[in-house]
DNA sequence: GCAGTGAATGACCGCCGGTCATTCTGCGTG
DNA sequence: CACGCAGAATGACCGGCGGTCATTCACTGC
């Protein structure tokens, strides 16, 4: 008797179509404006339903970031499998990230709602715990890469893989969020380029990260 | 008659009264949490009153990051005051920043506001107006430094002024906003100090921006 | 003291996130 | 085939909040 195990995919496909609506919602209104009845209406269900499988407004903003970072993990999986080198490596995670940026900025733009003050407050613990999971993966993965680099004497030793990641991550990403936020405003009254100020600020940073053997393949990978 | 002008001096006072409320509130609560009626309550004065002053919440709480905003301004101001060399006003410029930080955090997490990608929208022009006129003045603050470092050598030439500062703020409070709502979780789970990594990427970018002369000062200065 | 003006009030509105008593559905059983 | 029951789905409803506006209040100048 199989049914139990068809409920259960049936469960599974019918959470992912919640997604689905939720996504659209979301990626035409923002976090604050979207509504749940808005949502439903999408799905074609019920309001009460969405709780059925989302405890609140901000695990199903949740529900979707993640497709997100998980889209983002294979895209950094798609370049591992690649074989480069250290430097070419990190190089191309850059690209591959800002090349998220520009594709995906639906996505982009919900990972803000990550840095919230009360963030944590307002998401249930589950899924808390599963987007740290997804995200420590990330992680993992350039650290994985970057410790290479240090056997291999191209990443400078004196600074820990992951602070590497956080400050590389971080910085490209605050930037990134600015070009999207600010673009227009910064050329119009400052006459700066911010997507050449990101190029610079990611070529300084991952320079800076590296040793001069690890400098000397970079500037012959970035011309 | 000078009646007009205490007319006006009790409207500023007021509208000053207000900000102290919403201040109060919001430093305990954060915008989501923080309700007009509680500002009300605290500022001892009916909740359409506040609308007299104010188009809406964010609008106040936009006047309220524009208090911290000035603050930090007068910070950079008293360390260009003590006319020290530009390695060491950039050195002193990001402490000041850092200090910040730390000492009127509440302050520090209103500027995460900023950044929200439908932000603009959910704010009235004359508000954004005023905003973007007090971070210009800060912008300029330090593009005036760095334009001096360039002209005595200290500062590389081949980028733009406006393009350090950006860079430099941006992924410094970025990191710092990470460290005010990841710090613990990066603790434990990857057992990182997030404030040993702002230390390090705070140095490494000034060294990237800076030419050997500038470097060489540098490093005399943060041992 | 008496208009008249502009500030202050708070009851009220509409909207939205979230709930829960009720209804519906389809499976297993007699 | 009929029946009963578990659990899924529903949507009317609730409380709270941002924002409004007709009414009241307070002060000024005559």
């Amino acid at each position: 008797m199989g049914t139990i195990q068809r409920k259960e995919r049936e469960k599974e496909s019918r959470k992912e179509s919640i997604i689905d609506a939720a996504q659209k919602v979301f990626f035409e209104k923002g976090l604050q404006l979207a509504t749940m009845d808005e949502i439903a209406e999408t799905a074609e269900l019920a309001k009460g339903t969405l709780y059925l499988y989302y405890r609140s407004k901000e695990d199903l903003y949740l529900a979707v970031m993640m497709r997100g970072l998980i889209l983002l993990r294979t895209m950094f999986e798609a370049v591992i499998t690649r074989q480069l080198t250290t430097v070419r490596t990190m190089v191309e995670f850059m690209a591959t990230f800002t090349g998220f940026f520009e594709q995906h900025r639906n996505y982009f733009r919900m990972f803000h709602f990550f840095n919230t003050p009360q963030f944590h407050k307002q998401v249930s613990e589950a899924m808390m715990a599963e987007c740290d999971r997804c995200n420590h993966t990330l992680w993992t993965l350039v650290t994985g890469v970057l410790d290479r680099g240090k056997a291999e004497g191209t990443i400078r030793t004196d600074l820990s893989a992951i602070e590497i990641a956080v400050v590389l991550w971080t910085s490209s990403s605050s930037l990134m969020m600015r070009i999207d936020s600010q673009r227009e405003l910064f050329r119009q009254k400052l006459t700066v380029d911010l997507d050449h100020t990101l190029r610079v600020s990611n070529i300084l940073l991952l320079e800076s990260v590296m040793t001069d053997a690890g400098r000397k393949e970079l500037s012959a990978n970035t011309i």
